[in-house]
DNA sequence: ATGAAAGCGCTAACAG
DNA sequence: CTGTTAGCGCTTTCAT
């Protein structure tokens, strides 16, 4: 493509006989410009079709107003939610979104550059893993970082979850109360915080209750990783009867793979997850999930990366919790002791 | 937030005692620098912690590495699916991805300003629906601007989908084939495209195999709105055999809807849907659907953004189309005559 | 209220 | 191969 030649502020003031100057304060807000030369900037403006570009600004202030998000899964429902809260939120504020897809935690080395070229003014990351290599690198670039769903804390790096502790208690407390009795709880990818604090959280919990230590399966967030965990766990003697998953893609495979083995959910396996995603309240599932009240987690990362006091305190690190809500449906109902 | 200081190739030249050319050189490929030169350059970069700064380059050159792509609900697994593919392939050709968030048309004007305030290479658009007032709009900024899965053409505005009308005959021919006499065909939302193209490839061939023609529910793409036909639908008399969906999520709705309604799938009601997302393979389901072959449809918009010769072309518009690929699942399983 | 001029950090053209 | 210089399109002093 050859050299796009775009309308300049230049153009617009030769046109409307007045300075550069001009044009560019009748574009910015509260700047002192006569009606009379406002309006003849904007006739000229409009007859040029001119846009005012953001780069030279972005160029002096060293502030682009682009905030990088570096998501893995999108296709994951809770993180696509996320992701289009968050750039409406982000818009709302004058700020725009370089979204950053990154396949593994290596990879995140080669986006260094193009978030640091770009100049973004924050960099709030989605991703279920995050090292603490990568933090320190990320540090480096002396950006407020925040860790979405993580609990990462470090120079300029903060992190923003649900209490994850206490939503792996709750989770135990729940699953107990509806009467199960032989726990399991289905892991997440091994990197990941939150799966490793509502794994704690609930093993701890049962331990307080008196209830054996539950049996640990392994997954990957994925619906297939929930599905496969379900069909090894029919075989097991005994069988587990209360069954928490890190995260709801993953309970949702789990109860598919209940009923491809013909068992049933609640009746046979309690099944609770994580996210409160859609798909939860769909009819072959109804499933009891904790909801991570997103908005007001998107609301504590704005604060973090946008101008202000918070902000401040964004680069000494900081690490912000929400509770979690339990959102109970079939799936906990428990079919002998209903709850009242 | 104070200003910010990066580091800046003067910085660089400074210590390694070299001019700021040199440094410029060192970052840029194939350019003419000795080898002692460079590695100077380059001890002084990294002590310093340097990263070239892209906002000067797209600056000068009008081209930001920046492509704007407009989506509406990234929440339709579809296009989660999408984004996701799409923004590796960019980031592959050394692109960024701005995500640009269009809650409706309307909001499109809004969004201008910043698509070209960034100087953005290139713009697409991946909303179920976009007004050919907005297309004019676009057409305007003189960037390529690709419609995925629509099909506007202007003069700047190219458009990539499957070929609609083919896929909405074969959906007839496949639900016929199947047993179905008894036809309807969900909507999506009225401006939206791809649903008309595909409702008037179903009627037509309808038509041909001498069928009455189809039942017409409105629906808007979500769930809810497949899960309330389907509710609508099981009072009919005579009640629909056979159900082409204008997508799978509100297909999956509508299996929902059958299913509280205690109507089965595919014994009393064949249900078929497009886009072959995750979820039509889940347990539950076993949706037929066509699958829209998103790595194709990838790989050509990508050609029409991207410098080349076909970029050449999408300056006068193109319209794209790829055949679409049947998936029959359970869904559309004849139970009486059961396909060889 | 307005115009002139400087300068952000880089690339490109030119001279050596 | 390397340094000097100009300039991209703005915002921001500084005069007037």
């Amino acid at each position: 493509m050859s050299e796009k030649r775009y309308v300049s502020s230049t153009d617009v003031a030769r046109l409307a006989g007045v300075s550069q100057s001009a044009v560019s304060r009748t574009f910015t807000e509260g700047a002192s410009v006569s009606e009379a030369t406002r309006e003849k900037v904007m006739a000229a403006a409009r007859s040029l079709g001119y846009r005012p570009n953001f780069l030279p600004q972005a160029l002096m202030s060293n502030r682009s107003r682009l905030v990088a998000v570096a998501v893995g899964a999108v296709t994951n429902p809770f993180y696509a939610s996320v992701l289009q809260q968050f750039t409406a939120a982000l818009q709302d504020a004058g700020q725009q979104v370089a979204l950053i897809q990154v396949a593994s935690d290596y990879a995140m080395d080669a986006v260094l550059d193009r978030i640091a070229g770009y100049r973004v003014d924050a960099l709030v990351s989605a991703l279920a893993v995050l090292s603490p290599d990568t933090a320190r690198a990320l540090s480096a670039l002396r950006i407020p970082v925040v860790c979405f769903n993580g609990r990462l804390r470090a120079e300029w790096v903060s992190s923003v979850s649900i209490d994850n502790l206490a939503a792996g208690a709750e989770a135990a407390d729940h699953l107990h109360q509806a009467g199960g009795r032989r726990f399991a709880f289905l892991s997440g990818p091994p990197g990941s915080p939150a799966t490793k604090d509502r794994r704690t959280g609930f093993v701890r919990r049962l331990r307080t209750l008196r209830e054996g230590a539950p049996l640990l399966l392994s997954g990957d967030y994925s619906y297939e990783s929930g599905l496969a965990a379900a069909l090894r766990v029919t075989d097991a003697a005994p069988r587990p009867d209360a069954v928490a998953c890190a995260n709801d893609l993953a309970a949702l495979g789990f109860l598919d793979g209940l009923r491809r083995a013909g068992v049933r959910s609640p009746e046979d396996v309690l099944v609770l997850g994580y996210d409160n995603i859609g798909m939860d309240a769909w009819e072959p599932y109804q499933l009891s999930s904790f909801d991570q009240n997103v908005p007001e987690l998107i609301r504590r990362t704005l604060r973090l990366i946008l101008d202000g006091d918070a902000a401040e305190e964004a680069r000494r690190g900081v690490l912000e919790k929400v509770p979690a809500r339990l959102v109970a449906r079939r799936t906990t109902a428990a079919p002998m002791f209903p709850l009242i």
